[in-house]
RNA sequence: UGUCCGAUGGUGUAAAGGUAACACUGCAGAUUUUGGUUCUGCCUUUCUAGGUUCGAAUCCUAGUCGGACAACCA
């Protein structure tokens, strides 16, 4: 299916850059590659999908690739588990990467990269202390200390890391340091740590290694093994480009280039891998997949769909400057997908019996009823209608308060696709509670035929009782209650929403539903769009609601209370 | 009191020295057998001060405010 997005007419700056450079000869269209690096140590999130989006987009639009790279240089914190969930992400959201790569394939590369800066008497072995080297560091304000191991002879710094390799040292016993300036002003230029010892096993390596490049000293250097012609990252790797640079022109490899743009921030939201493991770790939410996580994972199960997640990322748009996006935007996106796709059926989550008194006993009906009135080619399907029914609780009220327009007590409401029926009285049960409704319906006035002349002010949602399937319905609200979470200067999890997440055990849904696949889209008419939950069996149905519709009358009903 | 980066409506982004616009949000209304969708209208914008120019959101200078940088993380 062509994606009518990809033709948009704007261009971010850096599509707007490699547009000129392409203009100007500078590189060639085929030639134009790009990566999507991650650590392969949580779930990717939001503001990876629009990375993503970002890196494989600009490929696609100028012709160009994208490999995708795990920057693995950690094996402390990185896993597997990790590796497979991002690309069943990456894949989910509609991209296919040109080749698979892994920092961690060129351990070997990396280590002759580095002897040959020693050779250079570009790179030292340092045997202070983590505690030395941070005090001799200095601070931005205050030039650093040269280590007294700065000056080592070519050889013994060969042998030195020789021996390093050989796993003669215990972790923290020496590491490997270009020999840059202490006296910088960018910290990062004080003479970087390339290699550090760490006696782990890692998950592609097993424990061939016990040395591990620093992302300073793979990062760059595994961009231009594979010729990344732009390398794309986040503002906060901004201060390290003079040593991106500098580690390429002292190896004389091919020139990557970095750029920087602005991650993307959402309200209501963390978007931090480390705060994103606190909450799974600390079970505050099921899992990364949790739908009230703003991980791709999580957002997928919620409902989302990867069509939005994409427009979204087109429609923020990047920047360099700091930016929390409104959450609005996010659920926008969601809507106008859903709106087009989605099934319509009838759902009723908290169910209140109603009983047509003038409907005649063991009869029922066959209604027609639209599945998506957006749709071009029209579809409908059977329900059916009978004496005893179910509505929505909140679609009663005994007296109407101002600005109701359902049922009450006298009222009327036409039943979707079916009657108008009028509210006779309340039967109640003994503690007061309401226990059913009884109603009376116009016959005259079925859903398409209707001669009755009735006019009412709404139309609800209702399901045949005799037929109704009982299901579990779980409706999210937002994770956090403040904005921005994160900036905040108290704990993030004191903001955490009690109310994200309620459960309806008792719904009834239409047996239609049953007939769909599982990834289906539904739309419960009034309620919102929703899907099946991962937990959902044949048994158990289980459906998420991805987003609730707009709602005016929530609106003023929230106006109201104020 | 170092280096670097940034500043356009409530939010996110456009406008390549020539009418500040688009989307989301909000508000008002029309249509509607979903208080949905669709449609119409409205609110609201270039951080400050100088300078260059016929003309500045855009270029220059200074200031203000915000962010990043002192992990053997990426």
């Amino acid at each position: 299916m062509p994606d009518h997005k990809a033709e948009k007419e704007t261009m971010n700056f850096l599509e707007e850059m490699i547009d000129k450079e392409i203009h100007s000869g500078k590189i060639k269209n085929e030639s134009l590659l790009t990566r999507f690096p991650p650590e392969p140590n949580g779930y990717l999130h939001l503001g990876h999908a629009s990375s993503i989006c970002l890196n494989f987009g600009i490929a696609k639009r100028f012709g160009g690739k994208t490999n995708l790279r795990f920057d693995d240089t950690n094996p402390v914190t990185e896993d597997t588990e990790y590796v497979d969930s991002i690309k069943a992400d990456i894949r989910w959201l509609g991209f296919e990467w040109a080749n698979e790569f892994y920092a961690s394939d060129y351990f070997e590369t990396l280590y002759e990269f580095a002897i040959k800066l020693i050779h250079a008497g570009l790179a030292y072995v340092d045997d202070s202390t983590a505690e030395e080297i941070a005090s001799m560091k200095g601070t931005p304000t205050e030039s650093g200390k040269n280590s007294p191991f700065r000056n080592r002879s070519v050889e013994e710094n060969i042998q030195l890391f020789e021996s390093m390799r050989k796993g003669e040292f215990k972790e923290g016993e020496k590491t490997l340091r270009a020999k840059i300036d202490m006296a910088a002003p960018n910290m990062h230029l004080r003479d970087p740590l390339m290699y550090r010892i760490k006696h782990a096993h890692h998950h592609r390596t097993g424990d061939k290694w016990c040395i591990y490049p620093m992302y300073d000293f793979a990062h760059g250097q595994s961009d231009s093994i594979e010729n990344i012609t732009h390398s794309i990252c986040t503002l906060e790797f901004e201060v390290h480009k003079p040593l991106y640079n500098w580690f390429i022109e002292k190896l004389n490899i091919y020139p990557s280039r970095q750029f920087e743009f602005a991650r993307r921030n959402i309200s209501y939201t963390v978007m931090s891998k480390r705060k994103l493991l606190q909450l799974v770790n600390e079970k505050i939410v099921d899992g990364w997949d949790d739908p009230r996580m703003p991980t791709i994972s999580g957002v997928r199960r919620r409902g989302y769909t990867p069509e939005s997640i994409r427009n979204f990322a087109e429609v923020a748009g990047i920047s360099r400057r700091e930016n929390v996006t409104d959450f609005n935007l996010l659920e926008s996106c969601l809507r106008e997908h859903l709106n087009k796709i989605a099934v319509r059926t009838m759902a009723v989550i908290n169910p209140l019996k109603v009983v047509l008194l003038n409907y005649e006993e063991h009869k029922t009906e066959i209604l027609k009823a639209e599945n998506n009135p957006e749709a071009t080619e029209k579809t409908y399907r059977d329900i059916a209608f009978s004496r005893e029914i179910f509505i929505e609780q909140d679609d009663f009220m005994e007296h109407a308060s101002e600005g109701f327009f359902r049922l009450s007590i006298g009222g009327m409401v036409r039943l979707k696709h079916a009657y108008i029926i009028k509210c006779e009285n309340v039967v109640k049960n003994s503690d007061g509670t309401i226990k059913e409704i009884h109603c009376t319906y116009f016959p005259e006035s079925k859903s398409g035929q209707d001669k009755s002349g009735i006019k009412v002010k709404s139309v609800i949602h209702w399901v045949n009782a005799a037929n109704a399937v009982t299901a579990e319905v779980r409706l999210y609200d937002k994770l956090f209650t403040v904005e921005a979470p994160d900036a905040q200067n108290e704990d993030f999890k004191k903001f955490i929403n009690p109310a994200s997440l309620q459960i309806f055990s008792n719904a009834k849904i239409e047996p239609n539903m049953l007939n769909y696949e599982k990834d289906e889209r539904f739309q419960f008419l009034r309620l919102g769009y929703f899907v099946e939950d991962k937990y959902s069996t044949s048994q158990k149905r289980i459906y998420n609601r991805a987003v609730t519709l707009k709602d005016d009358w929530v609106k003023e009903q929230k106006k109201q209370h104020k």
